[in-house]
DNA sequence: TATCGTATGATATAACATACCATAGTTCGG
DNA sequence: CCGAACTATGGTATGTTATATCATACGATA
């Protein structure tokens, strides 16, 4: 268990070890079906433990995808810049930092007065793994 | 009418020029709202006008609102990135290209044979008209 | 005119997300 | 101790987004 951890909730404990222990992101739904053994029943209860999580971005939500990964940092960049590579045919999520991406961005941003608060990078494709397989 | 027009299905006329038309970006279900004075009444209809509006590159989907944007392009960059700022207040998505973005993108995707098929950049936040504003 | 492909119409349902109200426990000031 | 305020949780119902499926119409062409 780590540090942050200490102050999750039961639930919002529950979520996180779920998607962390997911070798693919999750659908709220995914989730649900798999808490509902722990005694989850409805949407709700899975919608506000993903929100608190993303909010101290311990999970990030893939928006192409409609699902959610542990971040895979330890302690997260809070307002770095997050981007994903996404295998359409594995499924793996694989969550990478790209300083210069995020500063030409943010240049772009500053040069018009646009004020970011979220920015969503997805490259969906095929990763090596799956193109190199005869599949 | 474009040149690209001639060659589109009533259908997918009809969704596209609602979309041109629009300030903003519409969901599927709000061009349905929109098209069925022209005789639109289910959900098909709709996704499968964009479906292939979107594989022209003459539409966008933003990934995080689940809405569509008429491409700000005559004939789109079909291989090129596109990003997007989109404005939380009013709504507005700017459309637009860079290349070391792009580049860079490639390079990491190159150096772990990762082969992109479709990038989504979204920056979600608040256009410079807004926040000059009291609002 | 028979056949094929494409576009369209229409219904039903699946998948994703949230509004809302109720309940239980904790903290803290009076 | 009591009650207000806050937080976490449970649960129902509903709203929103998307697709599977089957049926129908229409143009091209051999």
């Amino acid at each position: 268990m780590t540090k942050q951890d200490q102050s999750l909730t039961k639930n919002q404990s529950l979520v996180f070890k779920a998607l962390a222990g997911s070798e693919v992101p999750l659908t709220a739904y995914g989730l649900l079906d798999r808490l509902r053994t722990e005694g989850f029943k409805a949407p709700p209860q899975v919608y506000r433990a993903l929100e608190a999580l993303v909010d101290r971005g311990m999970v990030h939500r893939l928006e192409s995808l409609n699902a959610f990964v542990a971040c895979a940092h330890e302690s997260c960049h809070p307002s770095g810049l997050v981007a994903f590579a996404i295998c359409d045919d594995c499924g793996q999520a694989t969550e990478f930092n790209d300083e210069f991406v995020a500063q030409r961005l943010q240049s772009w941003s500053a040069e018009r007065s646009f004020k970011p608060h979220r920015t969503t990078i997805e490259i969906r494709g095929e990763c090596g793994e799956c193109h190199g397989l005869t599949c």
